[in-house]
DNA sequence: TAAAAAAGAATGAACGTTCAGTTTTTTGTT
DNA sequence: AACAAAAAACTGAACGTTCATTCTTTTTTA
């Protein structure tokens, strides 16, 4: 159990060696001897937890955003009402983006070039199914538009991550006021006007 | 002036080979090397137009991003009505970035990564001015609600890289229909309720 | 003491960049 | 209009370094 839990610690700190090093400089900056480096391990060892650095990368991300999901529906219950469930999440999710940023900038980054394979991406996708149940909900009750998937993420979610960039990059804290101004935002456009 | 020509053809072409590069394999796929060969150029030409690889990352990016803010503006006057202004703006930039996916993708990942400097990324963004001003406008006018620059930008603009990553990623087009319900959305959530 | 885990050194390939030499273009002279 | 001389543009090969990965040896654990 000691030599598990050893194994376990070595195997997080290159998880976490790696992320920083992605969020400093890119993925072509994190080199495997950088990664060996900061995590206090030799290179070979990585080897001995990932088959190379595509699966260490793609690893890591399924790692990072499963943490995420399983904040995303934190106090979630399906059975509450459309608004109030879609609000639970959203908040959820801001503040996991807003407060975790090192795990947050690093999902950005993997979404938005080829740094992970593709079917590992459509892993990380899948685990947001409860969100997406909501939506499909919210829209048989006409409380939510009838428009797809994609532009409900992109008009809710997505624009979270350009928050938590700007956080990132400029030092901008978004207090409680600006939160809840970005979230009215978010409901307001997809909320159907009727409600 | 032949020569000049001549000159020009040959950066052009060594940008166009880097964001090929770059949009298939991400920052570390585009070597010096690969870029030569694919422009049809020695790698020692490179260095002729630009002073090193960050050089003409750089370059490329203020360059991409130019011609998109080029785009973004055509037909607007600072002396429409704000919605209407706006809805010009944003359909420029939407089908910019359907449309013109290549440029688009790299611009995306410049945004969401450490490729580019940052002095380079602020230069980028200066270029959106009127937009700003517009806004500016709005919120004067009680058209627009009175938030930052920042949540305007995430809820209106941000989301169409997602969209534009989407019709990447899985071939969806987004038809005329679409468009309008990502206009929609875009102002609903930027709008004041009372107009 | 056997096996499992980790290390460090070594591998060839690829990296960004430079340099010495060649080709192409421009210029000046007839 | 022809042609050498000077300048500019361009190249392939080579530089030292770093890359991802593997191999052999040592250390740790059971």
């Amino acid at each position: 159990m000691a030599q598990l839990q050893k194994s376990i610690d070595k195997k997080n700190a290159i998880l976490n060696a790696t992320i920083s090093l992605v969020n400093e400089g890119g993925f072509q900056a994190a080199s495997m001897a950088k990664i060996a480096k900061i995590a206090n391990v030799s290179p070979a060892t990585i080897y001995l937890y990932f088959k190379n650095k595509q699966d260490l990368i793609n690893q890591l991300y399924l790692n990072t955003k499963q943490q995420f999901c399983s904040i995303a529906f934190n106090n979630y219950d399906p059975l509450l009402p459309t608004k109030k469930g879609f609000e639970i999440i959203w908040y959820n999710i801001a503040s996991f983006k807003l407060n975790e940023s090192r795990e947050s900038y690093f999902l950005s980054q993997c979404d938005n070039t080829p740094m992970v394979d593709a079917e590992t991406l459509q892993q990380g996708i899948e685990l947001l199914e409860p969100l997406t149940e909501l939506w499909k909900r919210g829209k048989e009750e006409n409380v939510i538009k009838p428009i797809s998937l994609y532009l409900l993420y992109a008009y809710t979610i997505y624009p979270i991550a350009f928050l938590m960039n700007i956080q990132k990059r400029e030092g901008h804290v978004f207090n409680k006021n600006c939160l809840k101004n970005a979230f009215d935002a978010a409901w307001d456009s997809i909320k159907l006007a009727t409600n």
